[in-house]
DNA sequence: AGGTTAACGCGAGCAACTTCGCGTTAATCG
DNA sequence: CGATTAACGCGAAGTTGCTCGCGTTAACCT
């Protein structure tokens, strides 16, 4: 009882991290090859050279394996400031569509999804996950409220909701590809819908916007 | 050899029959209960009467349920006919929320997005559905262009995706509930979209749209 | 440097899912 | 009405996926 390190410590350094890193590559390009119903937990620890029952213990099973790989995605997509609304929303509308050419990427999405009809935990994460995007790139909308571009009651959330969710009906309904044309229709689209008050806060409850 | 009934034939009739529609409806409403994580070939087969070993030789698994649950899913939504479009997207639009309130038809549209994700049948099945439906409920814009309400080269099936999209959006990637506003923003978000010209024919096409 | 103990490698063992062969039931037709 | 044969019921066998116990490696601390 002398030591600090004492009872049930976790060991983030050197071996484990590089483990992960390994791991996570290998099912990142597992995912570029056959996508989600290709990904086996034994073509992970013959790629990875980690051993099958290593994988099953840090993360479960494969659902385990896609959510640690999405919350480790970093936010490739800067966010735009162009000075416009109208701009902005084309910009991180054109970036969203070259984010889903790489098929690892899209088939990542797909996964989480998957898991996420299985698996509440799954399901949990990409809610925040995307949350947490929505409340990021609001930050566009926020900025036009600013500006006066846009009724002052515009809801942030609800006009990402709006821009991404094209994308996510192409790639999970209509199962095609996320083109170009698909990219400027949303952001016209989306802008559009934004001028004519389509997104206002509280449409359901009464009151209480804040009168800052 | 001298019958007419010979050699591998069907038999759609009385008992086959019987047990399809058994078997689908305990799917339909084990799908209610605990959605597509809890539906498991040995529950579907208690609960229906069915034998496991049958459900195996027809469906080959619970992907191959749901799909065939899909495709006999009745359009239950009518086609508005109002007499303006932005009435009849109204109309529709709050359609497809009190559609997919119901817990079953939720949980059905997760479990064959999730199994298309993994089964190409699956992909195919799901995509060709959506394709027919959005080429139903197309018709509304298709009149909405004689009456010269839109732009002449508006095109239908992407209206309609834009319609569904931000439906699926809630529940595949928010994963929240189908509410009334929801369907109200959609409403009026896709029809600024579509004065706004955002859906117009062929975007990613150069030239040679048709002169009529 | 040396000790302690997470984290990993390894193979066997367990459990759930899926399929197979055969006998039985009940549509379909002469 | 009687013969034929899909489709189904039944239990057992086969396969896959996952877990467990134990020995080994290498971080972390003094």
């Amino acid at each position: 009882m002398t030591t600090a390190q004492a009872s049930g410590e976790t060991r983030p350094g050197g071996r484990t991290a590089r483990t992960r890193q390994a791991v996570l590559a290998a099912v990142f390009e597992e995912l570029g090859e056959g996508g989600f119903a290709a990904l086996t937990m034994e073509k992970i620890a013959q790629r990875s050279g980690i051993h099958l029952a290593t994988l099953y213990r840090r993360w479960r099973g494969v659902e385990g394996l896609v959510c640690d790989l999405l919350t480790g995605l970093s936010a490739d997509v800067p966010l735009p400031d162009t000075g416009t609304l109208p701009e902005d929303l084309r910009v991180l509308s054109r970036a969203i569509a070259v984010f889903y050419r790489d098929d690892r990427r899209r088939s990542l999405i797909e996964a989480v999804v998957s898991a996420a009809v299985r698996d509440p935990q799954a399901a949990t994460l990409l809610r925040t996950f995307f949350a947490e995007r929505s409340e990021l790139y609001g930050r566009l909308v926020t900025r036009a409220v600013e500006r006066g571009e846009v009724p002052a009651d515009t809801d942030p959330e609800q006009v990402m909701a709006a821009l991404g969710a094209p994308f996510y009906y192409r790639l999970l309904i209509a199962r095609g590809a996320v083109d170009p044309a698909l990219a400027e229709s949303t952001a016209t689209a989306v802008w559009a819908a934004v001028r004519a008050g389509a997104y206002k806060k509280a449409d359901t409850a009464d009151g209480t916007h804040d009168g800052r």
